[in-house]
DNA sequence: GTCCCACCTCAAGTCACCTTGAGGTCAAGA
DNA sequence: TCTTGACCTCAAGGTGACTTGAGGTGGGAC
């Protein structure tokens, strides 16, 4: 397996349950720099399974690779986020998801007056709040990640 | 402006705040069905207004525009929902709703116990659930909607 | 010698939801 | 008469996160 250092792709995939193309998207997109050996093929450091775990974790809570990429990009090449790291950064997804949680919060409560209501009203109607829907739109897609619609 | 019956689509962007562009995507999506004055141009009625509402609101609800048409779809052709059909349909969107904040509301128990470990490990960071993660995994996009992860 | 497997690159496709652009029609107003 | 503006169609572009496919390399097993 190992006939020059570390890891190689497929291992990595194996044991972080990530596709090989996946792996290779997120080289493409800086979040991780694996060497090459002599024959050109990727070899990873065991800290990369970490920060791949952490993209995954991450995307979970709503964040984007680039914006996951920043994050990576305060820690030195080829480390793993330690405690520290963690602790400052489960700050801010904390803080994303009270966020989010208290704009559904928000929007069951507008739904609970609606019922038996019906309207829908352009005018009246509560539920069509062009504020959030504005600040909800954007140009290209809009994540549900972890909330998909299965209803 | 009604030279003919019914509302022009400037009329009905105006009213809606739809993009023209948008409007006339939904047509091809079947979710209105304006008809044509002798020039060619469409028209709707007003029913349809109260329609593409019922789409903007529904899409908030992080419903997509094919599962919105199958609600629409039990309407009769041109109709707007009445209110038997929204207590109806807001039952379903009270159910999805439920659903979403229940999974942010693990997620962030989950993370309340992790900050401060900081493992990540594959092994046994609870917040690596590949469980929860297959679930909000498909081909395609995963929509947020709602609460797009501005953090 | 040949087969297979794991790997490589680069381009294009997928999904949902639209927008943008090119090129054309038609009627009203200056 | 000319221009403007609202509308039309159809094709292509853009977003994020990947996947898929074509075509190629290198090394070990039979």
């Amino acid at each position: 397996m190992s006939a020059s250092e570390g890891l190689s792709i497929g291992e990595i995939a194996a044991r972080t349950g990530l596709a090989v193309s996946a792996i290779r998207y997120y080289e493409a997109e800086g979040l991780i720099a694996p060497w090459r050996n002599s024959a050109g093929r990727r070899r990873f450091q065991r800290a990369d399974i970490r920060r791949l775990s952490f993209v995954m974790i991450a995307q979970q809570f709503g964040f984007t690779l680039p914006q996951i990429r920043v994050e990576l990009d305060r820690l030195p090449r080829h480390r793993a986020p330690t405690k520290a790291d963690w602790t400052r950064i489960s700050q801010t997804f904390r803080t994303g998801l009270d966020t989010r949680i208290a704009r559904l919060e928000r929007l069951r409560d507008t739904l609970d007056g609606c019922i038996g209501c019906g309207c829908l009203s352009l005018e009246a109607c509560a539920l069509y709040n062009p504020k959030d829907r504005a600040a909800a739109r954007g140009t290209g897609p809009r994540y549900l990640m972890g909330d998909s619609p299965d209803m």
